[in-house]
DNA sequence: GATGAATGAGGCTTCATTCAT
DNA sequence: AATGAATGAAGCCTCATTCAT
């Protein structure tokens, strides 16, 4: 993510359309270089030089395109939950996709940052309004989107049938908040594996047809 | 915690004994004042002269204790771990104890402030190594104390006797760390309400001659 | 004042003629915005950008025609005392004249702007030679033009003809600066009112066949 | 004033009872810096770093002691007021007190920075509220003390009985601000000069026995 | 033990100006 | 003529730390 730059960008691929596009990419690349860096080194530890730095670009223009540090963080937050996680792109039937999704919660190399960023963003948001309602607004709209799939799982004869939608979605949010703080609490591949374990019997406890070992 | 102090305290006088004592107190008594800042505004927003400020005494007498920042911070931490919880003094029945234990994952004003310095901590451990194998022993403490409670519970049949102790432990405090970043992302009384609910339907299915409602 | 423009203006078309023109116009309107800008938030706070925002230009733009600060707010100086402050062009009787310009110096919500804007400028010519020079220049034309209404005003018949027409101006313009320092020093509506009669009973002392006149 | 310190000050003269005291002469020192600094570039170049290095000092210090560049500016209006100015301290009679102190508003080499101190002043608080505040009061502070001397003079038999002293007194400081105004606008020996001789004249015309006042 | 004044690096932000388009 | 992205110096302020007292 966030490729340095160190050419004054051309992007080369002759883009005409761009113009007023110039700004946007900018933006988009100083977010992606913010997100690296609270994933690596806390929110609280972000300065503004230090995005100007590992940018390769002043001071004077973060501030031009943020207007200023607190506008910056919270829009790398906005597109840090833009990027694809894995989540809602993938594809295939809607039992096969929760597993997918939730899987996504076991901590890898790859996906370590983002938690990373996440746990930094959640400390943070404790004492800042504006990022606390983000999160909260998150929040709901995942849990709205693990109960459509839910129902989705059940109408495809893929879930149990007797599951009410939104309270299991709801348990199965808590679970997978409540192992990902397990794994950060003790980084290592024991916990990890355990956590992959645990998903998958949980799954498969929501699945047709597989043994009683209850929900969340 | 960390009543104010506004005269000098101490003060000396016919207490030569107490002498070499002086010190520690007083350094006891800043780490109290420590702990409340950074519970109240997060660990980074610590600084030096709010302590001073806070606990009536000058910034020189600080760095004099604890030489720098970085070991009045880790002392605090270490001294808040020490500070009774509630948790493992309570007294009474196996499953009241776990119980009363569980529910003090429940937000509210007073516990509030722990739990926000627990994500902080959290999150800073993240990038902290020491900080790291701190959070881990203790949470391999805590998972050991929630077991041999279960453990005991089942010996004086309170508790289901087919339970796994160390298992269930593990799962409960997976849905308890769930419990509390869900209550740090939408902080309001009806997902506290929801927590508490959660956990006394819990703990109940864990009961002898209660509902199948399942482990966790 | 500086009627806000939204779309590029002009925009060309078949005024060929006029197309010099076109830079003169974007200039005459930008100092218009200077003006504006200065008088409400004095002239050390004014910005490129800011004109830029007020006047929906780039800061390109207004660097191409004043090719930098300094020069756009001089430039803005001299075209601000061009403005008609209502002064000089007022037509009546002598005595009816002047009445009417030294109302002029009693603070009002519409006035009130060219008087900070004043203070502004003349406290900046304390550092600034040229702009000193300017401001001695200005003032002398305007004594002139007064001790001038006062030598029409008793040939008119109008005022007392034992006035020295020269010392007489002179010294009711100090009180005039007088007074408007005193109503930047409190500016409530009792000073003001304080100011309107003050001055009505100056001019009414000024006209024939009126009272004999008082200290100041 | 504000003799430069090149040396840890020390100040010599043993002064033991100081300890405490440090500070305090510290920020006087401070002041009339600031106080130097205003009056020569004016209240809007000021800048801390400027402050800090007129006063051989670092701009930790002086925002230790002020906390910050609004608060340094208004204490350093505050200490200005309270400078001698030549004012209020002469003795003498009422009416010789009266002559003096209005012919303080003559501007002099020496009481120039004072005077462009003061325009500065006038001109920022324009736009601040607290600073325009203290100019009110500060005004109606001077009004009354000027009034007292005139009801004293009066007692003396020095000023004329029929003089309204509060009225009077209001009438003599619009003239003075709008002589500064006037010699800040044509700062040259021939309008100091105009300034003296209307002062002096202005007060003979409030002394018993003397010719009939003039105009303004 | 304790104080508090002093430091200076470094944080965020603003701003006039330049320049490719 | 006009744009707007980019720059970097400079502004204000904070802060951990040091040190004479």
């Amino acid at each position: 993510m966030a490729t340095k730059r160190n050419e004054p960008a051309g992007t080369g691929l002759h883009a005409p359309a761009a113009r007023g596009r110039r700004g946007e990419l900018q933006r988009e690349y100083l977010l992606g270089v913010v997100y690296d860096l609270i994933s690596e080194f806390g929110i609280e530890a972000l300065t503004m030089r230090q995005v100007a730095q590992a940018s390769n670009v002043s001071t004077g223009t973060i501030n031009y395109h943020f207007k200023n540090k607190q506008n910056l963080i919270i829009a790398a937050l906005e597109a840090a939950y833009r990027l694809p996680h894995d989540w809602e792109e993938y594809r295939g039937s809607p039992a096969a996709q929760l597993r997918h999704i939730m899987l996504s919660y076991v901590l890898r190399a790859s996906s370590d940052r983002w938690w990373r960023f996440w746990i930094n963003y959640l400390a943070y948001s404790t004492r800042d309004e504006t990022m606390q309602e983000h999160q909260g607004r998150r929040y709901d709209r995942q849990l709205k989107f693990w109960a459509r799939l839910i129902v989705d799982g059940i109408e495809k004869n893929e879930l149990r049938p007797d599951l009410e939608p939104l309270e299991t979605a709801r348990q199965l949010l808590i679970t997978m908040h409540g192992l990902v703080t397990l794994q950060l609490m003790k980084p290592d591949a024991a916990t990890r594996a355990y956590a992959r374990d645990h998903i998958n019997t949980l799954v498969t406890s929501l699945q047709v047809g597989k043994a009683l070992d209850p929900v969340s």
